[in-house]
DNA sequence: TTAAATATGCAATAAAGTTGCATTTATGTA
DNA sequence: TACATAAATGCAACTTTATTGCATATTTAA
C-alpha cells in the first residue's frame, strides 16, 4: 500500500528563491511537474494536471517562470506554445539555450536535447543576432 | 498621373495550375501579394490587405497554399503564424526549406534568408529527422 | 452548355491569450 | 508573533486566432 507523505520541497523553494519569486503552492507544484517531465509542457498540459488552479493562475505562473528565467519558450509551427526548463546558466537578463529542440510528429512531445548544441550561423551584413533556435521535426526514439 | 491597368496574371495562373489549384481571384491576389513581399505574411496581414474577402476565405486560401506546397509555415515563439513562399523545389509531398528564417525584434518582420542554409545536424540514436528549422532572432539590417 | 466539383461568405463555435479587480496569501519588520 | 505591504490568486470579461457547417456562387471538365 502506497503511503502518501509530505515530500521534501526544499529544492523547489531554493530554485524559486534564487529567481526572486515568492514561494507559493502553485509555483512549487508546477516547478516540480517541470522537473519530473523530460518533455516540454504547454499551458493546457498544466491545466489538465492542475485542475485545482485557475487557468489564469497557471498562465501567470508560466509568465513569472519565463520572466525570471526558470523556463524558456520553444518556437513551433503548430499547436500551443511549449515551455522547457532552463539550465543554471540562464538568468532573467540573459537566456542561454543553445540546445536543439526536437518535436515528435507521432506523440507530439517536444524535447530539449540538452547536449545537442545549435551549430554556429552567420548572418548577412548588417544583421544582429540575439538568439538562435533550431527545431527538428521527426519521430523520436520511443515512437520509431 | 498613374494609370491603373489590368496586370498580366499568367504567371499566377501557371503557379496555381502547377499546384493543382483552381484559379480564383482571391488566390491570384494573395499569391501576388506573397510574390511582391520579401517578408513572411500572417493571416492578419492578409486580412488587412484584402478587406474584400472574408477572413475564413483567406484562412482557407492559406491552407490550400500550404497543402499544395506554395507556401510553408514558419515556426516562431511569439505572435501569429507566419507563412513564406516555397521554392520551385517544393512539392506537396516533400517540402524543401533548408534556409534560415530571421525574425527582427524591432520591426517584427520574418524573412526567409534563401541563400543561408540550415547547417547539418545529427540526432541521438533512434531519432528520425523529417524537417529541420532554424530561426534567428535579432535586428535586421534595415532596423539596425 | 451543363453537371459535378470546388470555393466563398456567413454564422457559429472552439481554443488560446490577456487584462482588471476584489480577495487571499506571502514576506519583511516591528 | 502580529501587522502592514506587496504580490499572487480566482473570477469575469474580452480579444485574437483557429476551425467547422452549410447554403450559395464559381470554376472546370465533359
Amino acid at each position: 500500500m502506497y503511503i502518501c507523505r509530505m515530500e521534501n520541497t526544499d529544492h523547489l523553494k531554493e530554485i524559486l528563491e534564487s529567481h526572486k519569486l515568492r514561494i507559493t503552492a502553485c509555483r512549487k507544484n508546477v516547478l516540480q511537474f517541470f522537473l519530473n517531465r523530460k518533455a516540454a509542457l504547454s499551458q493546457s498540459d498544466l491545466e489538465n494536471q492542475f485542475t485545482q488552479y485557475d487557468r489564469v493562475t497557471l498562465y501567470r505562473t508560466l509568465n513569472s517562470f519565463l520572466d525570471s528565467g526558470i523556463i524558456h519558450k520553444i518556437p513551433n509551427s503548430q499547436g500551443a506554445a511549449a515551455y522547457g526548463l532552463c539550465h543554471e546558466t540562464c538568468s532573467p537578463d540573459h537566456h542561454d539555450h543553445n540546445h536543439i529542440h526536437f518535436k515528435c510528429n507521432q506523440c507530439g512531445q517536444i524535447q530539449c536535447l540538452d547536449d545537442k548544441l545549435v551549430p554556429e550561423v552567420t548572418m548577412p551584413k548588417g544583421y544582429m543576432i540575439e538568439a538562435v533556435n533550431m527545431i527538428v521535426d521527426g519521430v523520436c526514439a520511443k515512437c520509431a
